[in-house]
Formats: C-alpha cells, structure tokens, sequence
RNA sequence: GGCCCCAUCGUCUAGUGGCCUAGGACACCACCCUCUCAAGGUGGAGACACGGGUUCGAAUCCCGUUGGGGCUGCCA
C-alpha cells in the first residue's frame, strides 16, 4: 500500500460482495485493468465487505473466480475493506477534531416530518448547530459549505460541476457507530495511493462528497484522484442492468460457454471501440489500443446476441485439441446427457471440427454429438413426427438399410449411396437424408449426415436405421412408446445454440442474486 | 420534485466543421454455396430526436426543447 513514488498509475476495482459477479462490474473490472496494464500501473482489488448485512463470504469467491476466469489479475490486494475499520475511525476522528462533522440524533421519520415539500430534497442540517456530543444513537454527518460549487475532472466527461447547495449534510457514521461507503472508499483510495478512480457513472453524484472528504482531510490543495465515470451497461429498457430481470450473472455467461476471451472481447467494446474499426480483438490489442479519454459518454446496451456472435468467433479460431479441451466441462462434466463411461474423447474429436463451426457456445455441444454416446439416439418429436408423416421415409429407409449393408464405411461412400438412394425414390439428397438424419443421429439438425454416421459405425447405424423403420410400420401414432430420450427433457444450457425450427427453445441463464453495480 | 449525465441505423459504434448522397459490426431480408444446420460469399432495407443560432459550410460548436437514464439510504 502507499502512495505512488514512480508516478505510474494505481488503480482500483472495489466490488461489495452482495451477489454473483455482475457483467457492469466485470467492465468496470476490465476498464481499470486495461488501464493499469497499458499504462504499466498497479491494479488494486479492494472488496468492500463493510455491509455485514449483506455480505457473504462465497460472493467473495465469486468475485475473484470469475476475475480470475477473466484474465483479470490483480497486482495487489484482494483487500478486505473490513480489515481498516481502523484507519476509517482514524480518519473520523481527525474529522471531528476538524470540525468537518457534527453528531445527528434525527430519525428518519423527523427529518421526512420537516422536509416534506421542501425544494430542495435531503437533510435539513437541523443537528448542524446543536453543538451535540458524539456518542451512541448518533449519527456523524458532514458539514457540506455553504456555496460554491465542487467540480468533477472526469476523463470521460469532462468537467461536471456540483452546486454545493444542492449537496446535503450526507451521514459520514452511522448511528451505530460503522462508516458508511463514501468515507471508507474515500479513505482507503487515499491510503492505497489510488490515482485514477474508474468505476460506473451511477456513482458520479457522490463524486463531489468523497472529494470534500478527501479535502477536509488533507486540505484545500490535497492531491485528487483523477476520475472516469464510465457509461453504464443497460437493458432493452434502457435501464442500468438489473440483477432481477436482467441475466447479469458473469458465471452464468461462463456455464453457458462462453470463452473468457471473447467475453472479454466484448466487454471491451461496450463503451469504446478500437481505432481501426476492428471488433475481433485480442487482449493484447485491448491493452495497447485503450484509452480512457476514448470511453463514450451514452449508455450501451449489453447484446447478448452479439456477443454470442462474437464467441461464435472465437469458438470457431480454436485449433481442435484447444477445442476439445475447452468443452470437456460439457462432454465430461455432470451436466453431459450421456453416462460416463460412454464418452471417448478420441470420438468427438473426429467429430470437432465439424461441431466447431456450428456452435457459438460451448454448451450446445453436447446436443451436437448426444447422437454417438448415448445407447439410444435422442428423440425429437417434431422432427420425428415431420419424417413419420411423410410417406417416402419408409422407402427411403429401406433403400439405405440395403444400400449401407454392403457399401464401404467411410464418408463418401455414404454420401454416395445415399445419393443413390434419392435417386430411387426420387427426391433431392437434402431432402431424402432427413429420414436418415432424424433415425440415426434423432434430430433434424447436426453435423454433417455421412460423417455422423461414419463416426457411428455401420453395426449402431444400421441398428437404429432398423429400430426407425419398425416404429414407422408402428404408425405414427406411437410417439410415446419411443425408446429414445426426449430431448426436452435434457436440454443443457441452450442460449445461442442451433437447432433449427422445430428445436426446444434455448435455456436463459439462471439470474441469481446479484448487487446493483459493484466496483464503486 | 431537486442535482447530474446522455442523445448517429432495432443494437454496439465510426465520425472531433468541408473527404458524409453518414462507414463498419450484430440482428433482419434476399440470393449464391450446400447432404440438414451452420459457416462463408454477394446484395438489400435501416440513423444524425426536434427547434433555433454560429459559420461560406454542421452529425460535428452554442442555446433551448423533447426524450431517456443515474443519484437523491444511518447500501455499496
């Protein structure tokens, strides 16, 4: 800790633990990293957990998972706000001792009793000079001055000037005797050197009153951080992102799978862009390209479709083993659709390339090649009910049954005899495959048909080309005797995942508790 | 209500007085490619909120209006 002798810049991410990490606070988090790692200045982690109400020690864990997921790494810290409560009752008791604060015994319902109408809103300074000693049940506010004005230096904005008459006497301690957020951030900011304060514009209004804090305790002429009030991240209603309806949660993006690289790709362009127009950045050119003064003003909205695009991306620039390593929490983890044992990574990795280009998250994987690790095929029943309706299926099973029997295994010999096969019941291959896709791979969407079925092997395709074709002479009424698994009732994390008209919609992201903004 | 911020296609943005009949990207539409779906290719539709100034000239500067947002907690 300590000030900055070189005079490089020290930055500082300064969530509050109150909920899973929120995307606005993963771009604070990025702005201040990029910042610091471009400018070769220090980045501070400092969590601000002086809220014991709120806090909870996993959010921590959160917090610095998701950060670590990010490629986020602090150069300092994490601190813990709550291991200075000393150093903040110091710096109130210097306060005092200067006359900046006097004790308030109002309560809420007195002060709401006398102001009701005013003009102007907030605290009527009724305690200001009623010489009140400190002391339990009472309050400790800052005397604001009477006129003038406060003016913000914000890099992104400018100037932005505060009449002080429209600051009120704000509450410094509360009557419990705990500081409250802008006198512990204002004074852990000055004991940990912070020279730039980046962080989200919501907190640009109390700006003005950390600045007199920072003054009153170390004069008219102290060394002010510089600030960023960076543009906030809002929904399709404009409004700041909300943890109830909003998806905010960082860690659902991650379990969705979404690359750490392409999330923070687009975080980067949420209120900046890259001089050459390029969009498709990695986190070296963040780094060298970023600047603060180059942070736009207006809100923007956080796209989920884009970024979905952009991870498209980046998914598809994988080399194939980086691929296969990046799905294995889905091929392997507890959340794959098939047992186990039934996962040969040396299989999908066959298939891989394939599934590269035809998912944009990782989570839609599985849905991609379930075909070959489960014992049955998955069953879609509206692609199966569109097959069973159509009156050339049966034909066009028969004639693959007999047409794959004898036929070379590899993928174009499929192709072939497949094309011969609509040749016969005279239909185009893309519409004869169909009945063969759904019978053997269950869905109407995929990979590519004859590499499916290679990979498959001619013993389990033939199997279920069988199975398909007496479920057929069934009637197509049979639906629910289907051995297969319904896919509905399997469906991973979906968002962004590709299976055309008929497919089960895509999961959402589970938004869990999550604090408003975080990153003060 | 008060204080503050913001305002270019639906969205993210380029644009810092003439290069703008406003460029790119996502999404959307059409076509091409094609064994499904993607990916890819080509083309299309789509914006300077409004009104005043300043200027030879304004998306760009100023003022106002309107609209949106943030803050207004003894939360952070």
């Amino acid at each position: 800790m300590g000030g900055s002798p070189s005079g490089t810049p020290r930055v500082r991410f300064a969530p509050s633990p109150t909920g899973y990490f929120h995307v606005g606070s993963a771009r604070t988090a990025l702005f201040n990293w990029l910042f610091a790692r471009q400018t070769g200045g220090t980045f501070v982690l400092r969590i601000e957990d002086t809220d014991t109400e709120r806090n909870r020690e996993d959010w921590v864990d959160g917090i610095l998972s998701a950060m670590a997921w990010l490629g986020l790494d602090p150069d300092e810290g994490p601190y813990r706000q709550s291991d200075r409560v000393a150093d903040h009752h110091a710096a109130v008791d210097r306060l005092w001792a200067a006359g900046a604060l006097y004790a308030c015994d109002c309560t809420r319902e007195q002060v709401e009793a006398r102001t009701a109408g005013n003009a102007t809103p907030g605290y009527d300074g009724h305690c200001r000079a009623r010489g009140l000693e400190r002391g339990p049940g009472r309050a400790l506010r800052f005397a604001v001055p009477q006129g003038g004005t406060v003016v913000v230096h914000d890099i992104v904005r400018g100037d932005v000037e505060f009449p002080l008459g429209a600051i009120e006497d704000f509450v410094v301690v509360k009557s419990s005797g705990q500081p409250l957020f802008v006198l512990a951030n204002t004074v852990d900011d000055m004991a940990m050197g912070i020279t730039h304060v980046i962080r989200g514009e919501d907190l640009l209004p109390s700006t003005p009153k950390g600045m007199l804090i920072w003054q009153a305790l170390q004069g008219p002429d102290a060394a002010l951080p510089a600030f960023a009030h960076l543009p906030m991240l809002v929904n399709e209603q404009r409004k700041k992102l909300s943890k109830r309806r909003d998806p905010v949660a960082v860690e659902s993006y991650r379990e969705q799978g979404f690359l750490p690289e392409a999330f923070v790709n687009y975080l980067a362009l949420l209120g900046w862009s890259h001089p050459s127009g390029r969009e498709l950045l990695d986190v070296g050119e963040l780094v060298a390209a970023f600047r603060l003064e180059d942070v736009n003003h207006s809100p923007a909205f956080f796209d989920v479709q884009k970024l979905t695009h952009l991870n498209g991306e980046y998914v598809r620039r994988l080399d194939v083993d980086a691929f296969v390593g990046a799905c294995r929490p889905w091929t392997t983890g507890p959340g794959a659709p098939w047992p186990a044992e039934r996962f040969d990574e040396a299989t999908f990795r066959e298939l891989a390339p394939l599934v590269q280009e035809r998912v944009d998250v990782l989570g839609a994987v599985p849905a991609m090649v379930d075909f070959v690790f489960l014992d049955e095929p998955p069953t879609d029943e509206a692609a199966w009910s569109s097959v069973a309706s159509d009156p050339v299926s049966a034909d066009v099973l028969d004639a693959a049954l007999a047409a794959y029997a004898g036929c070379a295994w590899d993928a174009p010999m499929l192709h072939q005899a497949t094309a011969a096969v609509a040749e016969q019941v005279g239909r185009k291959l893309g519409k004869a495959q169909a009945p063969v896709r759904v019978a053997v791979t269950g869905r109407r969407v995929g990979p590519p048909l004859f590499e499916s079925m290679a990979v498959l092997g001619r013993e389990r395709t033939l199997r279920r080309l069988r199975a398909a074709r007496e479920r057929l002479a069934g009637g197509v009424a049979d639906a629910a005797g289907a051995a297969g698994r319904d896919i509905g009732e399997r469906r991973g994390a979906g968002a962004g995942h590709r299976d055309g008209a008929g497919a089960v919609s895509g999961g959402r992201p589970a938004a869990g508790p999550v604090p408003p903004d975080g990153g003060a």
